[in-house]
DNA sequence: ATTGGCACTCAGGTAGGTTGAGTGCTAACA
DNA sequence: TGTTAGCACTCAACCTACCTGAGTGCCAAT
């Protein structure tokens, strides 16, 4: 195949024009990285990388500029991650401290990531898996509304309010959410619709109504963890680079306010050896996406990640920095998630 | 002053200009307003106009480009507000229908504002104001994690996950919970540090250091309320108007950033007789904003609005429009939120 | 006060010329 | 066989000059 010093010249051409945004040449390569040969040397490497359609000459008297398959290349072959700075460990520690409940958590992380790599990042909300009811509470918010809140027991809450046309009896509250508990505390989530059907039987006529819906908003709960849901941050980044994306970012844009698509593409990639997933350039199949790179780990556990974590840019984007801040973030989130 | 015709002119020019992004003359001015005079008179008052300040030729041989001061008066004579489309009344009903939480609604009527105008929308979360306690609610979420949850008599509900070190005893949790709203229940949530001052007091030392926590925990939620926050939408928009920003928009979203900045801004302005205030341009006094508009409404209720709704975009925007479309989500939010 | 007419201005587009970074090829060399 | 120096060639980007036309300001006539 090509020679190592040919993937030396694919990885300097990579990182310089990550660096400059230029087209690289082969004169301006041996100035920054002091290779033991000639231009002319190098110009004949080019013209392989050329041949297996790793570089491509934006227009004939110009320098080259990696293809989607260039970059493929040099990121499989990537050996050492670049380290994240000291400030940036702290960061993360500050964040992994003050872990509170599941929105604050994931709000936080995208937004870090976001912070640290400079793209748009995303996080998909885990689904729920395996996991068990911990207890259901009721509580009144007011005199006709309740909160339903469903909380499992891999610490994840969520919470409903639910609108009853009726003034709602105190005690009966109590008597509900007893029974309810006793029904399902402990249940797997994914059994808890079997559990509670016919569930209303044990209560006069009068109180169905009520019991109906509040069995119905647990079972919106339960449901609307099956069904993902996407936190994006760092949107505006995708501006700053627009250059990256021959000036128009709208399809972009587009793509992303389409998070169904977006979940969709996350979903199916799999994991590599690093424990990330890439897709580089028209690797995807989304068409908005073609001149776009997305990168995702999954987290939760090693064994069963839970959902995904990653960021979206384009395919001029620093891999070495940008994999290890997303492995860094999931590990982070494994381990606060997890625990 | 100025003639009426002169100002119908100036309109003219406005509306012109919002629509086409481009300088407008008076040839075509004619074309597109059937005025019942000669380009040559259209000349006179718009050099008029342009003594007065209120609009402005970008150079020697262009059309006329509303200033700042031009934006202000054609607003300010504004007497009829574009109504909102059958779809957009039916958006916000559908959305008034599934009232929930408050983070929902709130979320919710942003998106909605951003999309209904094209700019970036934001909506200030409700100060409490007045509000009272409902009542407060303590919840085992696991072994060691409580959380806290406040209600506040304006159905808005605020959480917090305690980590304790220790395993918490329920019936304790119980007991704590009882005495807290024994104590808090029914006051001004500006009451509560007073309140609880002491508190601890009432309590075995064993188990001070968690009433603390507790304790602690409920301050910062009532501080909470205090602290402003901002809810952003629509980000994206801003780069696909680009070009109403002189083809940078990075102050801007820097400034969008520093919401602090941001929230300081909206606070200070002042509601004019439709209820919306806005600022043109120039008129505000962050740096980076001199080429934005921003309008905002106060909600909550009329005579007390507690926060306040509104957008931001270039100053070239379709005011009438958008005034009308921050009116509508303001009302909407007084009803949802104040119920 | 309004209008037609006219000279004037100037951003933006088009056309031609220059520059220089970069290439591919070839012949000589180790 | 791989490397190198040299050279002719290419072409985007830049500059310059020129032209065009939308638009203006002003003035004399109505």
């Amino acid at each position: 195949m090509i020679s190592e010093r040919s993937f030396e010249v694919l990885r300097a051409i990579v990182q310089d024009y990550v660096s400059t945004r230029e087209p690289v040449g082969s004169k301006s390569l041996l100035e920054r990285h002091g290779f033991g040969v000639s231009s002319a040397t190098i110009r004949n490497d080019m013209s392989i990388l050329e041949e297996e359609g790793l570089i491509h000459a934006p227009h004939t008297s110009a320098g080259r500029v990696p293809t989607d398959s260039g970059y493929r290349l040099f990121v499989d072959r990537l050996n050492e991650l670049k380290q994240l700075s000291a400030a940036e460990r702290h960061a993360m520690e500050t964040l992994l401290e003050s872990s509170v409940d599941l929105d604050e958590v994931l709000g936080r992380s995208v937004r870090l990531l976001s912070q640290l790599t400079n793209q748009v990042a995303m996080v998909q909300y885990p689904t729920l898996g395996k996991a068990k009811v911990r207890s259901v509470e009721l509580v009144a918010v007011s005199d006709t509304r309740i909160m339903l809140m469903l909380i499992s027991d891999n610490s994840r809450i969520q919470q409903h309010v639910i609108e009853s046309g009726e003034v709602i009896d105190g005690g009966f509250l109590v008597t509900l959410r007893g029974k309810l508990n006793e029904s399902i505390a402990g249940a797997a989530l994914a059994d808890v619709a079997k559990l509670t059907q016919g569930f209303e039987k044990g209560f006069p006529i009068a109180q169905r109504a009520l019991v109906d819906a509040v069995v119905a908003s647990l079972l919106d709960q339960v449901d609307a963890n099956r069904q993902d849901k996407l936190l994006l941050a760092g949107t505006a980044n995708l501006a700053r680079s627009e250059g990256d994306f021959g000036g128009n970012i709208t399809p972009l844009l587009d793509a992303i306010e389409e998070q169904v698509v977006l979940l969709r593409l996350i979903s199916e990639m799999e994991a590599d050896q690093n424990g990330v997933s890439l897709l580089i350039g028209s690797e995807n199949s989304i068409a908005g996406l073609n001149q776009a790179s997305v990168l995702v780990s999954g987290y939760g556990s090693v064994d069963e990640p839970m959902a995904k974590v990653g960021l979206l840019g384009p395919t001029r984007m620093d891999y070495s920095t940008n994999i290890s801040a997303v492995r860094a973030i999931a590990r982070y989130l494994s381990k606060s998630i997890g625990a």
